[in-house]
DNA sequence: TGCTCCGATTCAAACGTTTAAACAAAACTA
DNA sequence: TAGTTTTGTTTAAACGTTTGAATCGGAGCA
């Protein structure tokens, strides 16, 4: 690496002076077209990199974006990053990505480096248990924060994320749609405003039908195929025998549905499975997964928009918004046939249980 | 946000100068226990940030590392990209993300974004037909580059990957071993290193086993579920009546052993199939699928390692570093039973598909 | 001729750190 | 006592941009 290239050194080539050539590359209309034309083509030559940390210094914008979420590796995330991307990429930011994986600490670090680094905005999917402060912490500093996915108490920052009361209950009507009675919800938590939303979605639409909800069909867990696939056993092992099973979302669902498998039922046939968020995945499931849409790529699109909207000084977004859920049926639900499969669950079950999988 | 508050708020809070505050704050000797403890305490209560821009254009080190990789959401990187994050935390650097989605030109925006912000180093997976000048640019301004997962043609740096020829010679033996003959080879491409070697692999294996090697036999793709899935149709109706399959990858595998549970044959008793890296995945599908564990652990944290060395001024790790593979062996491979699934293969479907798993 | 005005360019002061070198005062040394 | 160290702190010059204000050489006008 020969000597660093700058500003001055291109100056010095030409015989200008800093300003000009700043401007130039900037291509401020204060400065003469051939001129600017001479800069330019020294400016390649000389392969110049503009240095953004010492322009940031004295304009006080970086143009890089934070996000942090749970785990980009979960393609609940993974679809709202992409759209994230695309929205960002346009206007030319740089996004810092980062995991959080529910640490409130870990997320801290990421907002304190952010700051440090001058970011211009955060988009976060809160960790849970988030204290309203850290939220503040990143806009006491000039750094407008967007929420998506969660919300956090007492912050009113723009708030992006699917209905999730509706969008259970969407889900849970299917299955009473198709007869079934005895239904049990399966993943997550109660500790998350999600997790208590989407229970009581399912809550209510049972309780609509005359349904008793019995609290012993819920079993809660992480929200991992791994998890679904181990509730498999309880599910079926349940004395209330439940024909259905509302799911966390599509990776439990698949889980679920393989570790019905393991047991030698027919998911989709035996027994009625319907997931939530609509992954790639989850039309080419076996069976193809009936589930919920919950509009991932319209919660990324707009989180975007509303921290560069913010950026610009508007700040029309502040507060909660809701994206309506759609259902999107497939095969991994069907009628209640009563007296098949379900019995014969109860030997071959035991048998393999003991046999999964781990990882 | 009341005044930005920077080192000489707090050194005029407390009447010393910038330069003891700063050297306070980094727990420098220089400066006396009494004094370090008062700053400390002024620069928590007046909600001080250290301003990393500011420092590292002073310094010349960011703190920053850029990762840039095919997709981030592809498990197969997400492993990759687990081990780099815990190995960087460790070193409190900042690491920014991106995908290119096998677009030079992407990854170059990339690497010019980097080194305007001043990243420090480099670890990336290489676009399918980066030019060496490419690395060169990263490498000729002070930032050290660092390849994963591919090589590239007249570049010495660092390069960690798996050993691809071993690999599938690996899972080729298997099957032959299990009495299979008629082996297809689905997905990837070969315009790249990997995809070169792979083929190569299976080939060799073949070959040395006394079988001829039909190009026929070689289904191209993206490295996809999707693309796995979609695969089936053509593998079933390939004329030569394949009864394995050496998937590129672990999606792949998945995505073909959907297609074809679909077409009504049973993955893993009519059809052997292995895949490719191990993913967490491959552990609870149904049928649990046999594969090559790639090393993604160890890929992301010997890079890692080695980019830190590097910033640290050794140099030892040029050049190429290969993983050895190892086989997981589960049930998605069987030995071949003549006459069976291949054309009665309708109606087993059901039935008992399989035990437990182990892995 | 003297004036203003204009377009193109330059000056110089920021932006918030770090760090070599200088300094001052206190603590030894001879 | 004066000289030397040691300890703790300050000075001031960077780092590479941006930008309001200043400069300069004409052109246009009266």
């Amino acid at each position: 690496m020969a000597q660093k290239v700058k500003l001055s050194t291109i100056a010095e080539a030409l015989g200008l002076s800093t300003a000009t050539v700043s401007l130039a590359l900037r291509d401020s209309p204060l400065v003469a077209d051939t001129t600017r034309e001479r800069i330019k083509e020294k400016a390649i030559e000389l392969g110049y990199i503009y240095n953004r940390r010492a322009a940031s210094l004295r304009t006080s914008r970086s143009g890089i974006i934070g996000v942090v979420v749970h785990d980009i590796m979960n393609p609940f995330y993974a679809e709202i990053l992409k759209a994230i991307e695309t929205e960002l990429d346009r206007s030319r930011q740089t996004f810092i990505l980062s995991n959080h994986y529910d640490s409130v600490e870990k997320q801290r670090n990421f907002i304190e480096t952010l700051l440090q680094l001058g970011g211009d905005g955060v988009i976060m999917s809160p960790a849970i248990g988030t204290p309203a402060s850290d939220i503040r912490l990143a806009e006491d500093n000039g750094m407008p924060a967007i929420l998506i996915a969660r919300s956090v108490p007492e912050i009113d920052v723009p708030t992006f994320r699917g209905d999730d009361a509706y969008g259970t209950a969407l889900a849970t009507n299917h299955l009473i749609s198709l007869g079934h009675t005895c239904i049990a919800m399966i993943g997550g938590t109660d500790h998350t405003s999600t997790g208590r939303d989407r229970y009581a979605g399912y809550a209510a639409a049972l309780t609509k039908a005359g349904i008793t909800v019995d609290p012993a069909l819920r079993i809660p867990g992480p929200r991992t195929k791994q998890s679904g696939f181990e509730a498999a056993v309880n599910f079926l092992a349940n004395p209330l025998k439940p024909t259905a099973a509302v799911c966390w979302n599509d990776l439990v669902a698949i889980g679920l549905m393989n570790g019905i498998a393991r047991a030698g039922l027919v998911p989709g046939k035996d027994i009625s499975v319907t997931g939530y968020d609509d992954l790639e995945e989850a039309a080419i499931a076996t069976p193809a997964l009936t589930t919920v849409w919950n509009g991932q790529s319209e919660v990324g699109r707009f989180a975007a928009r509303a921290l560069l909207d913010k950026l610009n000084g508007s700040s029309e977004a502040d507060g909660l918004h809701l994206i309506k859920p759609e259902m999107r049926i497939r095969q991994s639900t069907s009628p209640l046939n009563p007296g098949a499969g379900r019995q014969g669950a109860g030997q071959s079950q035991a048998g393999d249980s003991e046999t999964g999988a781990r990882s």
